[in-house]
DNA sequence: ACCTGAACACCGTTCAAGT
DNA sequence: ACCTGAACACCGTTCAAGT
Protein backbone atom coordinates (compact mmCIF):
# COMPACT_ATOMS: atom_id res chain seq x y z
CA UNK A 1 0.00 0.00 0.00
CA UNK A 2 2.77 2.37 0.90
CA UNK A 3 3.77 3.31 -2.49
CA UNK A 4 5.91 0.59 -4.32
CA UNK A 5 8.26 3.70 -5.47
CA UNK A 6 9.34 2.04 -8.88
CA UNK A 7 9.69 5.23 -10.87
CA UNK A 8 7.01 5.66 -14.06
CA UNK A 9 7.50 5.75 -17.17
CA UNK A 10 7.32 8.63 -18.35
CA UNK A 11 3.88 8.44 -20.16
CA UNK A 12 2.37 6.77 -16.95
CA UNK A 13 3.92 9.82 -15.07
CA UNK A 14 2.22 12.38 -17.61
CA UNK A 15 -1.37 10.77 -17.12
CA UNK A 16 -1.16 10.31 -13.33
CA UNK A 17 -0.32 14.20 -12.69
CA UNK A 18 -3.24 14.99 -15.65
CA UNK A 19 -5.98 12.63 -14.03
CA UNK A 20 -5.19 14.85 -10.82
CA UNK A 21 -5.15 18.49 -12.29
CA UNK A 22 -8.12 17.46 -14.06
CA UNK A 23 -9.83 16.31 -10.73
CA UNK A 24 -8.82 19.41 -8.78
CA UNK A 25 -10.41 21.65 -11.44
CA UNK A 26 -13.83 20.00 -11.84
CA UNK A 27 -13.88 19.55 -7.79
CA UNK A 28 -13.18 23.61 -7.77
CA UNK A 29 -16.03 24.36 -10.76
CA UNK A 30 -18.57 22.27 -9.45
CA UNK A 31 -18.86 21.20 -5.87
CA UNK A 32 -17.93 17.44 -4.63
CA UNK A 33 -20.63 15.37 -7.22
CA UNK A 34 -17.41 15.38 -9.73
CA UNK A 35 -17.73 12.03 -12.32
CA UNK A 36 -14.94 9.88 -12.84
CA UNK A 37 -15.69 9.71 -16.78
CA UNK A 38 -15.59 13.40 -16.79
CA UNK A 39 -12.33 13.20 -14.71
CA UNK A 40 -10.58 11.15 -17.25
CA UNK A 41 -12.30 12.91 -20.10
CA UNK A 42 -10.78 16.33 -19.48
CA UNK A 43 -7.22 14.48 -18.02
CA UNK A 44 -7.07 12.90 -21.92
CA UNK A 45 -7.02 9.64 -21.01
CA UNK A 46 -9.32 6.70 -21.08
CA UNK A 47 -11.42 5.66 -18.32
CA UNK A 48 -9.31 2.66 -17.54
CA UNK A 49 -6.08 4.61 -17.28
CA UNK A 50 -8.02 6.42 -14.43
CA UNK A 51 -8.48 3.37 -13.04
CA UNK A 52 -5.03 1.95 -13.51
CA UNK A 53 -3.44 4.85 -11.39
CA UNK A 54 -6.34 5.25 -8.77
CA UNK A 55 -7.92 1.53 -7.68
CA UNK A 56 -11.31 4.25 -6.72
CA UNK A 57 -12.41 7.23 -5.88
CA UNK A 58 -11.36 7.21 -2.40
CA UNK A 59 -8.03 6.40 -4.12
CA UNK A 60 -8.13 9.21 -5.98
CA UNK A 61 -9.22 11.56 -2.97
CA UNK A 62 -6.29 10.06 -0.83
CA UNK A 63 -3.85 10.74 -4.05
CA UNK A 64 -5.43 14.49 -3.89
CA UNK A 65 -4.96 15.08 -0.23
CA UNK A 66 -1.35 13.50 -1.00
CA UNK A 67 -0.09 16.13 -3.25
CA UNK A 68 -1.69 18.84 -1.29
CA UNK A 69 0.53 17.07 1.93
CA UNK A 70 3.75 17.09 0.26
CA UNK A 71 3.21 21.00 -1.09
CA UNK A 72 2.23 22.37 2.66
CA UNK A 73 5.38 20.23 3.35
CA UNK A 74 7.96 22.55 2.14
CA UNK A 75 5.67 25.28 3.87
CA UNK A 76 5.70 23.77 7.28
CA UNK A 77 9.65 23.49 6.87
CA UNK A 78 10.28 27.45 6.19
CA UNK A 79 7.50 28.30 9.02
CA UNK A 80 9.29 26.09 11.32
CA UNK A 81 12.49 28.48 10.79
CA UNK A 82 10.76 31.45 12.36
CA UNK A 83 11.97 32.46 15.80
CA UNK A 84 8.74 33.42 17.04
CA UNK A 85 7.24 29.92 17.95
CA UNK A 86 3.71 31.99 18.04
CA UNK A 87 4.33 33.19 14.65
CA UNK A 88 5.60 30.03 13.28
CA UNK A 89 2.20 28.47 14.37
CA UNK A 90 0.12 31.43 12.82
CA UNK A 91 2.51 30.95 9.23
CA UNK A 92 1.75 27.10 9.40
CA UNK A 93 -2.36 27.51 10.45
CA UNK A 94 -2.65 30.46 7.74
CA UNK A 95 -0.87 29.23 5.02
CA UNK A 96 -2.49 25.74 4.95
CA UNK A 97 -5.93 27.28 5.04
CA UNK A 98 -5.04 29.20 2.29
CA UNK A 99 -3.69 26.37 0.24
CA UNK A 100 -7.12 25.07 1.10
CA UNK A 101 -9.35 27.47 0.45
CA UNK A 102 -7.77 27.23 -3.09
CA UNK A 103 -8.34 23.94 -3.46
CA UNK A 104 -11.64 22.60 -3.77
CA UNK A 105 -10.89 19.29 -4.50
CA UNK A 106 -8.35 18.85 -1.00
CA UNK A 107 -11.87 20.27 1.16
CA UNK A 108 -13.75 18.01 -0.30
CA UNK A 109 -11.45 14.83 0.04
CA UNK A 110 -10.66 15.61 3.64
CA UNK A 111 -14.31 16.59 4.57
CA UNK A 112 -16.11 13.65 2.67
CA UNK A 113 -18.24 11.30 4.63
CA UNK A 114 -16.19 8.44 2.41
CA UNK A 115 -12.80 8.25 4.58
CA UNK A 116 -10.60 8.62 2.02
CA UNK A 117 -7.67 5.89 2.14
CA UNK A 118 -5.40 7.19 4.14
CA UNK A 119 -3.23 4.29 3.79
CA UNK A 120 -2.39 5.41 0.20
CA UNK A 121 -0.97 8.60 1.80
CA UNK A 122 1.45 7.74 4.97
CA UNK A 123 4.19 9.02 3.87
CA UNK A 124 3.07 11.84 2.35
CA UNK A 125 1.25 12.79 5.27
CA UNK A 126 3.78 12.03 7.64
CA UNK A 127 6.27 14.93 7.15
CA UNK A 128 4.01 17.68 7.40
CA UNK A 129 2.49 15.86 10.31
CA UNK A 130 6.24 16.07 11.79
CA UNK A 131 6.37 19.26 11.43
CA UNK A 132 3.46 20.64 12.65
CA UNK A 133 3.84 18.51 15.95
CA UNK A 134 7.29 20.04 16.41
CA UNK A 135 5.28 23.52 15.52
CA UNK A 136 2.44 23.28 18.56
CA UNK A 137 5.47 21.93 21.08
CA UNK A 138 7.34 24.64 20.57
CA UNK A 139 4.48 27.12 21.07
CA UNK A 140 2.93 25.56 23.86
CA UNK A 141 6.15 24.84 25.62
CA UNK A 142 7.11 28.82 25.27
CA UNK A 143 3.89 29.36 26.82
CA UNK A 144 2.69 31.21 24.03
CA UNK A 145 -0.55 29.11 23.64
CA UNK A 146 -2.38 26.58 26.00
CA UNK A 147 -0.03 24.52 27.37
CA UNK A 148 -2.17 21.64 26.83
CA UNK A 149 -2.61 22.49 22.97
CA UNK A 150 -1.34 19.60 20.54
CA UNK A 151 -1.27 18.35 16.78
CA UNK A 152 -4.69 17.30 17.33
CA UNK A 153 -5.44 20.08 18.09
CA UNK A 154 -4.38 21.52 15.11
CA UNK A 155 -7.18 19.43 13.03
CA UNK A 156 -9.93 20.26 15.24
CA UNK A 157 -9.65 23.64 14.27
CA UNK A 158 -8.37 23.08 10.60
CA UNK A 159 -11.34 21.12 9.98
CA UNK A 160 -13.34 23.62 11.44
CA UNK A 161 -12.32 26.51 9.29
CA UNK A 162 -12.78 23.30 6.12
CA UNK A 163 -16.01 23.38 6.84
CA UNK A 164 -16.46 26.96 6.63
CA UNK A 165 -15.10 27.61 3.54
CA UNK A 166 -16.21 27.54 -0.41
CA UNK A 167 -19.31 28.51 -2.05
CA UNK A 168 -21.78 30.36 0.10
CA UNK A 169 -19.28 30.31 3.86
CA UNK A 170 -16.37 32.29 3.06
CA UNK A 171 -16.41 32.58 7.22
CA UNK A 172 -13.54 30.75 7.43
CA UNK A 173 -11.22 33.92 8.39
CA UNK A 174 -13.43 35.07 10.79
CA UNK A 175 -13.75 31.83 12.26
CA UNK A 176 -10.14 31.22 12.33
CA UNK A 177 -9.43 34.65 14.34
CA UNK A 178 -11.76 33.44 16.92
CA UNK A 179 -10.57 30.19 17.03
CA UNK A 180 -6.90 31.16 17.61
CA UNK A 181 -8.42 33.36 20.25
CA UNK A 182 -9.33 30.84 22.01
CA UNK A 183 -5.98 29.35 22.11
CA UNK A 184 -3.57 32.02 22.17
CA UNK A 185 -2.26 32.81 25.85
CA UNK A 186 -1.67 36.94 25.82
CA UNK B 1 -42.36 26.10 -2.38
CA UNK B 2 -42.74 27.26 1.46
CA UNK B 3 -45.13 24.71 2.34
CA UNK B 4 -48.24 24.29 1.46
CA UNK B 5 -49.73 23.13 4.62
CA UNK B 6 -53.58 21.52 3.86
CA UNK B 7 -52.99 18.79 6.39
CA UNK B 8 -52.37 15.51 4.85
CA UNK B 9 -54.18 12.32 4.60
CA UNK B 10 -53.28 10.20 8.18
CA UNK B 11 -51.76 7.35 5.91
CA UNK B 12 -49.50 10.08 3.85
CA UNK B 13 -48.01 11.81 7.37
CA UNK B 14 -47.45 8.30 8.76
CA UNK B 15 -45.59 7.66 5.68
CA UNK B 16 -43.69 11.13 5.50
CA UNK B 17 -42.36 10.17 8.88
CA UNK B 18 -41.22 6.73 8.35
CA UNK B 19 -39.27 7.85 5.33
CA UNK B 20 -37.71 10.05 7.55
CA UNK B 21 -37.36 7.74 10.47
CA UNK B 22 -35.66 5.30 7.99
CA UNK B 23 -33.14 7.85 6.25
CA UNK B 24 -31.95 9.01 10.10
CA UNK B 25 -31.08 5.24 10.59
CA UNK B 26 -29.67 4.80 7.95
CA UNK B 27 -27.35 7.75 8.09
CA UNK B 28 -26.59 6.49 11.19
CA UNK B 29 -25.45 3.40 10.22
CA UNK B 30 -23.39 3.48 7.29
CA UNK B 31 -21.63 6.94 6.65
CA UNK B 32 -23.35 9.23 4.17
CA UNK B 33 -23.70 6.81 1.53
CA UNK B 34 -27.50 5.83 2.08
CA UNK B 35 -29.77 5.06 -1.12
CA UNK B 36 -32.93 6.03 -1.86
CA UNK B 37 -33.96 2.96 -2.52
CA UNK B 38 -33.09 1.34 0.53
CA UNK B 39 -34.58 4.31 2.41
CA UNK B 40 -37.82 3.35 1.05
CA UNK B 41 -37.54 -0.31 1.74
CA UNK B 42 -36.50 0.46 5.01
CA UNK B 43 -39.44 2.54 5.64
CA UNK B 44 -41.95 -0.13 4.42
CA UNK B 45 -42.98 2.23 1.06
CA UNK B 46 -42.35 1.95 -2.44
CA UNK B 47 -39.83 4.46 -4.18
CA UNK B 48 -42.51 6.22 -5.43
CA UNK B 49 -43.86 7.66 -2.72
CA UNK B 50 -40.60 8.33 -1.47
CA UNK B 51 -40.39 10.81 -4.02
CA UNK B 52 -43.67 12.14 -3.58
CA UNK B 53 -42.71 13.60 -0.69
CA UNK B 54 -39.50 14.39 -1.06
CA UNK B 55 -38.83 15.62 -5.20
CA UNK B 56 -35.20 14.49 -4.89
CA UNK B 57 -32.34 13.72 -2.33
CA UNK B 58 -31.43 17.60 -1.56
CA UNK B 59 -35.59 17.84 -0.53
CA UNK B 60 -34.97 14.82 1.41
CA UNK B 61 -31.68 16.41 3.46
CA UNK B 62 -33.59 19.59 3.66
CA UNK B 63 -36.49 17.84 5.49
CA UNK B 64 -33.78 16.27 7.54
CA UNK B 65 -32.64 19.61 8.73
CA UNK B 66 -35.57 20.78 9.19
CA UNK B 67 -37.29 18.25 11.27
CA UNK B 68 -34.23 18.76 13.95
CA UNK B 69 -34.30 22.78 13.83
CA UNK B 70 -37.89 22.63 14.21
CA UNK B 71 -36.38 20.07 17.58
CA UNK B 72 -34.12 22.52 18.83
CA UNK B 73 -36.11 25.41 18.29
CA UNK B 74 -37.73 24.16 21.58
CA UNK B 75 -34.20 23.51 23.46
CA UNK B 76 -33.80 27.00 22.33
CA UNK B 77 -36.92 29.30 23.89
CA UNK B 78 -35.76 27.16 26.93
CA UNK B 79 -32.15 28.15 26.80
CA UNK B 80 -33.39 32.15 26.30
CA UNK B 81 -35.53 32.08 29.70
CA UNK B 82 -32.01 31.52 31.42
CA UNK B 83 -31.22 34.45 33.55
CA UNK B 84 -27.25 34.67 32.91
CA UNK B 85 -26.75 35.51 29.07
CA UNK B 86 -23.24 33.69 28.98
CA UNK B 87 -25.25 29.81 30.58
CA UNK B 88 -28.10 31.05 27.96
CA UNK B 89 -25.75 31.07 24.92
CA UNK B 90 -24.15 27.68 26.06
CA UNK B 91 -27.29 25.79 26.84
CA UNK B 92 -28.44 26.41 23.35
CA UNK B 93 -24.53 26.19 21.40
CA UNK B 94 -24.32 22.76 23.78
CA UNK B 95 -27.52 21.04 23.32
CA UNK B 96 -27.93 21.79 19.29
CA UNK B 97 -24.64 19.89 19.25
CA UNK B 98 -25.26 17.40 21.31
CA UNK B 99 -28.22 16.76 19.08
CA UNK B 100 -26.06 17.15 15.83
CA UNK B 101 -23.68 14.66 17.04
CA UNK B 102 -26.38 11.83 18.07
CA UNK B 103 -27.86 12.77 14.23
CA UNK B 104 -25.85 11.63 11.70
CA UNK B 105 -28.18 12.09 9.00
CA UNK B 106 -28.56 16.33 9.94
CA UNK B 107 -24.87 16.51 9.97
CA UNK B 108 -24.41 15.31 6.61
CA UNK B 109 -27.20 17.20 5.28
CA UNK B 110 -25.99 20.50 6.55
CA UNK B 111 -22.41 19.70 5.70
CA UNK B 112 -23.04 18.04 2.19
CA UNK B 113 -21.28 19.56 -0.66
CA UNK B 114 -24.57 19.41 -2.60
CA UNK B 115 -26.52 22.12 -0.78
CA UNK B 116 -29.27 21.55 0.59
CA UNK B 117 -32.58 22.78 -0.62
CA UNK B 118 -33.00 26.08 1.94
CA UNK B 119 -36.14 27.09 0.51
CA UNK B 120 -37.74 24.26 1.52
CA UNK B 121 -37.65 25.15 5.32
CA UNK B 122 -37.51 28.64 5.37
CA UNK B 123 -40.28 28.50 8.50
CA UNK B 124 -38.42 25.71 10.12
CA UNK B 125 -35.08 27.45 10.18
CA UNK B 126 -36.61 30.89 11.14
CA UNK B 127 -37.69 30.03 14.33
CA UNK B 128 -34.41 28.67 15.76
CA UNK B 129 -32.46 31.05 14.28
CA UNK B 130 -34.27 34.27 15.74
CA UNK B 131 -33.92 32.26 19.06
CA UNK B 132 -30.32 32.06 18.65
CA UNK B 133 -30.17 36.12 17.79
CA UNK B 134 -31.56 37.22 20.67
CA UNK B 135 -29.55 34.51 22.70
CA UNK B 136 -25.49 36.08 20.96
CA UNK B 137 -27.01 39.27 21.07
CA UNK B 138 -27.44 39.39 25.27
CA UNK B 139 -24.53 37.57 25.75
CA UNK B 140 -22.69 40.24 23.31
CA UNK B 141 -24.83 43.10 25.36
CA UNK B 142 -24.09 41.79 28.67
CA UNK B 143 -19.87 41.86 27.88
CA UNK B 144 -19.96 38.32 28.46
CA UNK B 145 -18.57 37.16 24.99
CA UNK B 146 -16.68 39.95 22.31
CA UNK B 147 -18.58 42.96 21.41
CA UNK B 148 -18.85 41.77 17.79
CA UNK B 149 -19.85 37.81 18.34
CA UNK B 150 -23.26 37.45 16.29
CA UNK B 151 -25.18 34.44 15.11
CA UNK B 152 -23.18 34.23 12.10
CA UNK B 153 -20.63 33.28 14.71
CA UNK B 154 -22.55 31.12 16.07
CA UNK B 155 -23.24 28.64 12.89
CA UNK B 156 -19.21 29.21 12.11
CA UNK B 157 -18.57 27.45 15.42
CA UNK B 158 -21.50 24.72 14.93
CA UNK B 159 -20.39 23.82 11.58
CA UNK B 160 -16.45 24.01 13.04
CA UNK B 161 -17.87 21.53 15.52
CA UNK B 162 -20.14 19.30 13.54
CA UNK B 163 -16.69 18.92 10.87
CA UNK B 164 -15.20 16.95 14.27
CA UNK B 165 -17.94 14.51 14.35
CA UNK B 166 -18.56 11.19 14.14
CA UNK B 167 -16.36 8.28 13.25
CA UNK B 168 -12.93 8.60 13.91
CA UNK B 169 -13.21 12.22 14.86
CA UNK B 170 -14.85 12.20 18.36
CA UNK B 171 -12.82 15.50 19.51
CA UNK B 172 -15.75 18.16 18.97
CA UNK B 173 -16.18 18.52 22.28
CA UNK B 174 -12.51 19.67 22.91
CA UNK B 175 -13.08 21.87 19.92
CA UNK B 176 -16.25 23.44 21.54
CA UNK B 177 -13.81 23.59 24.66
CA UNK B 178 -10.77 25.81 22.78
CA UNK B 179 -13.61 28.11 20.20
CA UNK B 180 -15.52 29.26 23.40
CA UNK B 181 -12.25 30.31 25.02
CA UNK B 182 -11.81 32.61 21.97
CA UNK B 183 -15.62 33.68 22.06
CA UNK B 184 -15.61 34.26 26.04
CA UNK B 185 -14.77 37.25 27.93
CA UNK B 186 -13.98 36.84 32.07
C1' DA C 1 4.06 -1.74 -19.23
C1' DC C 2 0.66 0.89 -20.18
C1' DC C 3 -3.54 2.59 -22.72
C1' DT C 4 -8.43 2.45 -24.65
C1' DG C 5 -13.46 2.49 -24.47
C1' DA C 6 -17.41 -0.54 -24.92
C1' DA C 7 -19.91 -3.15 -21.59
C1' DC C 8 -21.76 -4.22 -16.98
C1' DA C 9 -23.73 -3.26 -12.48
C1' DC C 10 -25.85 -0.21 -9.52
C1' DC C 11 -28.49 3.68 -7.86
C1' DG C 12 -31.41 8.06 -8.54
C1' DT C 13 -35.65 9.09 -10.61
C1' DT C 14 -39.96 8.48 -13.43
C1' DC C 15 -44.41 6.86 -14.71
C1' DA C 16 -48.19 3.69 -15.94
C1' DA C 17 -51.17 1.06 -13.34
C1' DG C 18 -53.37 0.37 -9.06
C1' DT C 19 -56.33 1.50 -4.42
C1' DA D 1 -55.28 11.55 -2.99
C1' DC D 2 -52.09 8.58 -2.45
C1' DC D 3 -49.40 4.21 -3.25
C1' DT D 4 -46.59 0.67 -5.92
C1' DG D 5 -42.56 -1.18 -8.30
C1' DA D 6 -40.90 -2.21 -12.91
C1' DA D 7 -38.33 0.48 -16.14
C1' DC D 8 -35.07 4.07 -17.63
C1' DA D 9 -30.96 6.91 -17.41
C1' DC D 10 -26.68 7.72 -15.53
C1' DC D 11 -22.28 6.96 -13.34
C1' DG D 12 -18.61 3.90 -11.01
C1' DT D 13 -15.91 0.13 -12.34
C1' DT D 14 -14.17 -3.85 -15.20
C1' DC D 15 -11.98 -6.22 -18.86
C1' DA D 16 -10.89 -7.81 -23.58
C1' DA D 17 -8.30 -5.95 -27.12
C1' DG D 18 -4.75 -2.91 -28.48
C1' DT D 19 0.25 -0.41 -28.57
Amino acid sequence: MTAPDQPLRADARRNREAVLDAASALFAQHGGDVQMNDIAERAGVGVGTLYRHFSDKQSLQAAIIGRRFAAVAGLAERAEKIDDPWAALEAVLRGYLEAADADAGFRFSILSPIEPAWDDIVREKAGFAASVARITQRAADAGLVRSDFTADDFILLTRGAMANMGGEHEGWRRFLALALEGVRVT
